[in-house]
DNA sequence: CACATGATCGCCT
DNA sequence: GGCGATCATGTGG
């Protein structure tokens, strides 16, 4: 059983109500399936009842040519597997032994290139920092390594679908914490909702 | 707000 | 054996 979703997180809407991703979306160019997944909706089913949040900020991990994606040069282990599977996958990982990280997986089936959501607001009246940066959004939506490799355009416990609104402006920045990366570290795939106050990361960076 | 530090363990070499 | 795609808490301005 996956730790329980923050009940603050419920919302009585199904899915249904809710537009579907299509999957070719989420197979085609991974910096622009991040800035697209801005506004959209991630949940988890849990006790029967649905859990979920609007992600506002994601970063693009460019798979073999990227030094800071988890796949980088090709590398493949059983953690990184779910990276290589079909676009709209989930993989999720374990961080600095505590954390947990949550992806999309983008481009199709052999191709390890991944969104992650690094951060979601909650219903009107939740804390800003619920869903602030990726370790928060998995530890609120209850979501951990047990859920990695789980298809989320397939009905099933996680799921990912567009939300009612678009987000009027989203900008653009580097990735946080790859400084390791080299000049990688600078390239421009951090996009997030700059009319939301629930985006991670140093205030700085944040500014226009 | 900026910066520093400790926590804690699975994963990879 | 070393090291994170992080967070909470502490200090000081």
């Amino acid at each position: 059983m996956t730790p329980a979703p923050d009940p603050r997180l419920r919302f009585d809407e199904t899915f249904a109500g809710l537009e579907e991703i299509p999957r070719a979306f989420l197979r085609g160019d991974t910096a622009e399936a991040a800035r697209g997944l801005i506004g959209a909706w991630i949940a988890h089913r849990h006790g029967g009842r649905w859990y979920g949040a609007r992600i506002v900020e994601t970063e693009a991990y460019l798979g073999r040519d990227d030094p800071a994606a988890h796949s980088c040069g090709g590398r493949r282990t059983p953690r990184v597997e779910p990276m290589y599977r079909d676009g709209g996958h989930l993989y999720v990982y374990l961080v600095y032994g505590m954390h947990h990280c949550a992806n999309v997986v983008t481009r199709t089936e052999g191709v390890a290139e991944a969104v992650l959501l690094r951060a979601a607001e909650g219903p009107a009246g939740t804390p800003e920092k619920l869903l602030s940066g990726p370790g928060r959004l998995c530890r609120a939506l209850g979501i951990t390594t047990a859920a990695s490799g789980m298809d989320l355009l397939a009905g099933g416990k996680v799921r990912l679908a567009r939300g009612p609104d678009r987000p009027r402006t989203i900008r653009v920045t580097p990735r946080i914490g790859v400084a390791y990366a080299g000049e990688a570290a600078r390239w421009p795939l951090r996009f997030f909702d700059a009319h939301s106050r629930a985006v991670s990361g140093p205030a700085r960076l944040n500014r226009a």
